[in-house]
DNA sequence: AGCACGCCGACT
DNA sequence: GTCGGCGTGCTC
C-alpha cells in the first residue's frame, strides 16, 4: 500500500497538495512536521504535513517529498485546528496563515546553484561570450548563485545562458535548501589534554618563554580554570589575559588549547533579583479580580473595565501566579506599541526568568527560540508577553489569555492576509484551548462592551485610580474663537501656553499630542495654488523639516524641499496644516529654555528607538515630549502634569463609522498620562468644535453615554456590533479596469445581498505605488448567516475570476474590517 | 505567491 | 534581428 501525505504550502492556494512518502517515512511523520518539496518546476519549499494517508490522487501523479526536517512536529494539533478556524472565518487560504504563523527562519526555501561540470571536455572556442564569462567564473569559483551570475552579466533574465550551457554540459544545477535559523554559540577553550598534569604545564610555559604573548594567555586560563574547572569563554580569556584572537588561535592550532562550542539562548533574561514586591491589591482590583474569577466558573470571556492607572497590571499578574502555580501556560497580549520595556521589566521584575517576549521588533533568531521554548513547554516560556503574532506560538496547555488594551484597533492585522482580529482569534484560541480569556481596557470598544450587555461576555469594573489619585482635569479650549480674536501663538492658544509655563515652573513635565507626522502634510504655493503630489499616490507630499525633504507617507518616495513653485516658478511656498516637527519647533522658540523632545515613527525607528525616547523622559531630560499616537499606550511616567491635545477635531472628522469611538478611547487615553500621582493632573484639549458630543463626553469621562450613543447609531446604519461587515477592496493600475471590475463585482453581489452592499467607492487615498483602489463594504444582519455569505461571496469571485478582462485585479477581503 | 511560457515594442 | 516587458496559467 502506497503512502501518502497532504501538506500545507506558505502560499496563498486555497488546497493542500499531496506528496508521496516510503512506508518507513509515512511511519516517522506526524501532522504538524516540516517537510521540504519540490514545488512547480524548479523549487523546493518549506511543507507542513496536515494528514497521513493511502489514497492515491487521482488526476495526477503525486511527487516525492525531498526530505524530512523534523524529527518532532513543531506545530500543535490545536494549531492546525486553530489555523484552519482563521483561514475559513477571514476568507484567506491555510498556506497564507502557516506562512505568517511560523518564524520565517522555520520557513526554508531553496535557492539554484550553479555548478561547474568537471568531467566535461570543454571547446572554450564554442562559447558565446556571456556563456565564457560564467565559464571562466567557475573556474576560480566552484559553485555560484543565480544572484552572482546576474550581476556578472549584468543581466536580469540569465536563464537563456544557463540552459545553452546546460547543453553544453559545462555546468549543472543544484537545489540547496538552507537552514536559516543557526543556533547561537559561544566558543570556549581549554587546555589540551597533553598539558593538564602540572609537570608538562610547566614544560609547556618553558617552550614558550620566547613567545610571551602566548605563556600569559596560557597562565590566565589556568588562573581562570583554578577557580573554575570548566572550560572559558573565549571572550572571557581575551579580557582576562589581554591578547587577541588570533594568539588563541595560534594556540589552539597547536594543539595546547581546545575548543567547544556551546548552544547558548539568544534571548536571556538578566535579571536583578531585586524581587520588587507587588504592591497588594486594593480593595476595588479585589472585588474586580473575585468578579472575574466568578465569571471564569461559568467559562466566559470577562471585560476588565478598569479606567486609567486603576491597577489592571497588578490584576493580571494575581490572576497569572494562579495559573503559572497549576503548571500552566498564559498569554498577554498587548498592542505592538504598548509593549514597552517598562511593563516588560515590570512584569520580568515578578516572575524573573518565566516570562518571554515574543514582537516584531524581535528578530527571526530570537522569535525560533521562543518558539522552542514554547513547544517546550519550557519554564523559560511559562508566560508570554507579546503582540498579536504571539498568538500563533505553540502553546501546549494555555490557562489564561489576557488581551489588554482590548480596545486598540492595531489588533486587526491589515496586511497582508490573514486579516485577522487578535482578539477575538485569542478567544477561539483559547476556547481550543479551554482557558479563560480576559479582556482588559479603560475604553472599551462598543464590540465587547455590547457583548457585556447582551450577557455574552463577564465584566468587572475598577472605578478609581489606584491610590485614589484624581481623575485628571479636563478643560476644553475654543480655538476658533481665539483664533479669530488673534489669540493664538501658532497653534497653542493662551491658556495651554500659561499651563505648560506653570507646568515647567513646578519642574513636571508636559505630553503633547499631535495625531500626525512631519512639519506640515500639504506645501502649497500661494501664488497658484500649486500643491506637490506623490507621483505614485494620490497624496500630497509631506513637508519633512528636519530631512529638507518632502514626503509620501504611503510610498517611499521623497524629493528635496523645492525653494519655488514647480509650477508657476514663484517662491511664494506655504505650509497648510501641522504635524508634530511644527509643534516641536514652535516649543523651541516659545519656550527656549526647556527641552523639547519627539516621538513618533520617524523617531523611534530601530529597534531601540521608543527606548532611548522614553528613558529620556524618564529620566527628566527632556521636558516637554510631541508624539503621536504611539504616546498614548502603556507608558508610566511619574512627572507628567499636563496633557495638551493639539487639535481635537483631525480625529473626530474621520470618515468611518468609527471614528467617534475612537476619538474617544484616544482622548481618554492620552489624558489618563497625566497626574499619575498624587498630584491631580490637567488636559487642555484645544478644538474647533469644543461642543461636539465626543469631547463633552471625554472631558465628563461619560462612558456610558458614549456608548449608547454608537450603539443607536450603529443599529439605525447597520453597522457593527449588531451586524457584521465585509470589506472587499479592489485593485489594479488599470483606472478603467478597475472601475469595470470592481462595478461587476457588486452587481453580482447585489444580485444576492441588495441593499446591504456599498460602493464600490473610492477610499480618501484612491492610489498608493501607482495602484487604483476601490472598495466595497457588505453588511451582514444579525438573523443571516455569515458562512452562508461567504459561501456566496466566493461563488461570485469564482465567476469572476472566470472574466479574462478582469483577471489582474487583486480582490482582498477584509472580514469585520475596522 | 513564484515561475515559466509566450507574445509584442526599443535597442545593440 | 534580439532583449526583456508583463499578461496568463499552473503548481501535488
Amino acid at each position: 500500500m502506497q503512502d501518502f501525505i497532504n501538506v500545507i504550502l506558505p502560499i496563498p492556494i486555497e488546497k493542500l497538495f499531496t506528496y508521496k512518502v516510503t512506508g518507513e517515512e509515512a511511519k516517522a511523520l506526524k501532522p504538524g512536521m516540516r517537510v521540504a518539496v519540490p514545488f512547480g518546476k524548479s523549487k523546493i519549499y518549506t511543507a507542513l504535513v496536515f494528514e497521513i494517508h493511502n489514497t492515491a490522487p487521482t488526476v495526477y501523479e503525486a511527487k516525492e517529498i525531498d526530505q524530512i526536517l523534523d524529527d518532532q512536529p513543531i506545530v500543535t494539533n490545536i494549531q492546525l485546528k486553530f489555523w484552519h478556524w482563521l483561514a475559513q472565518y477571514y476568507m484567506c487560504s491555510i498556506g497564507e496563515v502557516f506562512r505568517s504563523a511560523v518564524p520565517s527562519a522555520l520557513l526554508l526555501e531553496s535557492e539554484t546553484l550553479i555548478l561547474r561540470n568537471d568531467r566535461a571536455n570543454i571547446e572554450e572556442n564554442d562559447l558565446l561570450d556571456d556563456e565564457f564569462m560564467v565559464f571562466e567564473a567557475l573556474q576560480h569559483q566552484s559553485i555560484l548563485r543565480v544572484q552572482e551570475i546576474s550581476d556578472i552579466l549584468d543581466k536580469k533574465n540569465i536563464i537563456p545562458v544557463l540552459n545553452r550551457l546546460l547543453k553544453k554540459n559545462i555546468i549543472f544545477l543544484k537545489e540547496e535548501m538552507y537552514e536559516q535559523y543557526k543556533p547561537k554559540l559561544v566558543r570556549y577553550v581549554q587546555l589540551g589534554k597533553n598539558y593538564r598534569s602540572e609537570e608538562n604545564l610547566e614544560a609547556l610555559l618553558n617552550g614558550l618563554t620566547r613567545a610571551p604573548k602566548q605563556s600569559q594567555v596560557v597562565l590566565s586560563l589556568f588562573q581562570l580554570q583554578a577557580v573554575t574547572k570548566k572550560p572559558v569563554k573565549v571572550s572571557e580569556l581575551e579580557k582576562a589575559s589581554n591578547s587577541s584572537s588570533s594568539i588563541i588561535k595560534t594556540l589552539i592550532d597547536k594543539g595546547i588549547l581546545e575548543e567547544q562550542f556551546v548552544q547558548i539562548d539568544r534571548v536571556v533574561y538578566e535579571g536583578d533579583d531585586e524581587n520588587e514586591a507587588l504592591k497588594s491589591l486594593n480593595d476595588y482590583q479585589k472585588v474586580a479580580l473575585k468578579d472575574i474569577k466568578n465569571s471564569f466558573q461559568d467559562n466566559k470571556v470577562v471585560l476588565l473595565h478598569g479606567v486609567t492607572s486603576s491597577g489592571k497590571t497588578e490584576v493580571y499578574v494575581k490572576l497569572i501566579e494562579e495559573f503559572l502555580s497549576q503548571g500552566k501556560q498564559a498569554l498577554y497580549l498587548l498592542p505592538e506599541i504598548a509593549l514597552t520595556t517598562q511593563l516588560i521589566s515590570r512584569l520580568q521584575a515578578y516572575f524573573g526568568e518565566k516570562v518571554a517576549v515574543y514582537h516584531s521588533k524581535y528578530n527571526v533568531q530570537e522569535r525560533v527560540e521562543v518558539w522552542n521554548n514554547v513547544l517546550e513547554n519550557k519554564p523559560v516560556a511559562q508566560i508570554v508577553i507579546g503582540a498579536r503574532s504571539a498568538l500563533f506560538l505553540p502553546f501546549k496547555d494555555l490557562g489564561l489569555v489576557i488581551v489588554d488594551e482590548e480596545h486598540e484597533s492595531s489588533f486587526k492585522q491589515y496586511d497582508p492576509a490573514p486579516r485577522y482580529h487578535a482578539r477575538d482569534a485569542a478567544i477561539v484560541l483559547g476556547n481550543l484551548h479551554g482557558s479563560d480569556i480576559l479582556l482588559g481596557s479603560a475604553t472599551p470598544s462598543v464590540e465587547s462592551f455590547y457583548n457585556v450587555k447582551v450577557g455574552k461576555y463577564g465584566y468587572a469594573h475598577i472605578e478609581r485610580r489606584y491610590g485614589n489619585v484624581l481623575m485628571p482635569d479636563m478643560e476644553l479650549v475654543d480655538i476658533k474663537e481665539q483664533s479669530r480674536k488673534k489669540r493664538m501663538k501658532g497653534h497653542f492658544s493662551e491658556r495651554l501656553l500659561e499651563e505648560i509655563a506653570e507646568t515647567l515652573d513646578n519642574g513636571e513635565q508636559v505630553i503633547l499630542f499631535q495625531n500626525r507626522r512631519g512639519f506640515a502634510p500639504i506645501m502649497e504655493c500661494t501664488t497658484c495654488g500649486h500643491a506637490p503630489q506623490c507621483p505614485n499616490c494620490d497624496v500630497s507630499l509631506t513637508y519633512h523639516q528636519h530631512r529638507k525633504q518632502l514626503r509620501c507617507h504611503y510610498c517611499s518616495y521623497h524629493i528635496a524641499l523645492q525653494e519655488t513653485c514647480q509650477a508657476c516658478g514663484n517662491a511664494t511656498l506655504d505650509t497648510k496644516g501641522f504635524g508634530t516637527e511644527q509643534v516641536e519647533q514652535e516649543l523651541n522658540t516659545l519656550f527656549p529654555k526647556a527641552n523639547v523632545g519627539r516621538m513618533d515613527l520617524d523617531t523611534t525607528r530601530g529597534k531601540h528607538g521608543y527606548e532611548k525616547i522614553i528613558n529620556s523622559f524618564e529620566q527628566q531630560e527632556i521636558d516637554i515630549l510631541v508624539g503621536t499616537q504611539m504616546l498614548t499606550k502603556g507608558l508610566d511616567f511619574r512627572n507628567v502634569n499636563l496633557v495638551g491635545i493639539m487639535n481635537a477635531d483631525s480625529l473626530l472628522n474621520f470618515p468611518d463609522f468609527r471614528a467617534h469611538e475612537r476619538s474617544f478611547q484616544l482622548l481618554t487615553q492620552v489624558a489618563g498620562r497625566a497626574g499619575r500621582t498624587k498630584k491631580r493632573g490637567k488636559v487642555i484639549i484645544q478644538s474647533y468644535n469644543p461642543n461636539h458630543r465626543i469631547l463633552q463626553q471625554v472631558t465628563t469621562s461619560d462612558y456610558l453615554g458614549m456608548f449608547q450613543e454608537q450603539i443607536y447609531e450603529r443599529e439605525q446604519y447597520k453597522y457593527p456590533p449588531i451586524n457584521r461587515i465585509i470589506k472587499i477592496t479592489f485593485k489594479h493600475k488599470d483606472y478603467n479596469k478597475l472601475n469595470d471590475a470592481a462595478e461587476w463585482f457588486a452587481k453580482s453581489l447585489r444580485n444576492s445581498f441588495g441593499g446591504n452592499v456599498l460602493g464600490p467607492e473610492y477610499p480618501p487615498v484612491a492610489r498608493i505605488r501607482n495602484q487604483y483602489i476601490k472598495n466595497v463594504i457588505i453588511k451582514i444582519g444579525e438573523n443571516y448567516s455569515l458562512v452562508k455569505t461567504k459561501n456566496s461571496i466566493k461563488r461570485i469571485e469564482k465567476s469572476f475570476n472566470a472574466i479574462s478582462y478582469y483577471r489582474g485585479v487583486r480582490v482582498i477581503y477584509n472580514v469585520d474590517h475596522i
